[in-house]
DNA sequence: CCTATGGTTGGACTGTCGTCAAACAATCTC
DNA sequence: GAGATTGTTTGACGACAGTCCAACCATAGG
C-alpha cells in the first residue's frame, strides 16, 4: 500500500492562533526543537527525548501539532514518521519559523 | 507621585513558551494587533476593540500578556497605559515580533 | 496463524483557562 | 467630602487540556 498521511489542515487553512496555542506548551515547543533538523522522526517517546512521558501522551502532543498544521505525519507500515511542514509554514508566516527556531532555549 | 509600572518580568526572564502561550488565544493575539502601532493604549474594552467582553475579562488578558513579558503597563492616576515591550522582545527573540505582526489575520 | 511491535483511542482524573458578576480601590472632579 | 471614573481582585462556573492506564488496531515477522 502507498504511504498515507494522517489528517492535517491544508496549507491555507493553518491559523496563526492555533500554531501559537500548540507551541504554548513546554513539551511541544521542545518537540519543535527536535523537528528543527527537517528530518523525519519516529513517534517513540525515547526517539524524541520524551522518555519520561507515556506513549499516549506523546501521541496526543503530536496530534495537536499536526492538527495545528505544524507537522505532517507519514504512515509507513506500523511506523509513523513526523516532520516539520517548513515550506508551507514559511509561505504562510514568513520568518516566523526561523525566528522561533533561533529563539529556542 | 511618579508614574509606576505594574509587575512584569525582567527582559532576560521572558520565556518563549510563556510568550507563545499568551498569544495562543484569540483575544490576546488580537490585542497584539492593537498594540502593534507601538503606542500606549488604555484598558477600556471599547478602547481596544473588545467591547463585547467584560472589563474584568479584558483586565485578565492584559495581565497575562504583561506577566508573559509582552507588554508593559504604566500607571498614571486612575488610568493605565499599555504598550508593547518591542525593544526587549526584539533583543531576546530577534525577528519574532516582526514575523508575528506580519502574519496577523 | 501467532505473537510482538508501534502507535492510537477512550476514559478517568486533575488542574488550568476564559468569562462574568459583584465588590473593592484609587484617583479625579465638583 | 460625595460621587463619578478606571481598572483590579475575588469567587463562581463551565469548558478545555495534560497525563496516565488499559484496551485496541494494524502490520511485520516468524
Amino acid at each position: 500500500m502507498v504511504d498515507e498521511r494522517l489528517p492535517q489542515p491544508d496549507a491555507e487553512d493553518i491559523e496563526l492562533v492555533k500554531v501559537m496555542h500548540a507551541l504554548g506548551d513546554p513539551v511541544r515547543i521542545r518537540l519543535l526543537g527536535v523537528y528543527a533538523d527537517g528530518g523525519e522522526h519516529s513517534c517513540a517517546p525515547e526517539a524524541v527525548g520524551l522518555g519520561h512521558l507515556h506513549k499516549s501522551t506523546v501521541s496526543h502532543h503530536m496530534r495537536v501539532m499536526r492538527e495545528a498544521g505544524i507537522t505532517t505525519t507519514r504512515v509507513a507500515g506500523r511506523n509513523r514518521y513526523v516532520r516539520l511542514r517548513r515550506d508551507e509554514l514559511d509561505a504562510r508566516f514568513p520568518g516566523l519559523l526561523d525566528a522561533l527556531l533561533k529563539s529556542l532555549p
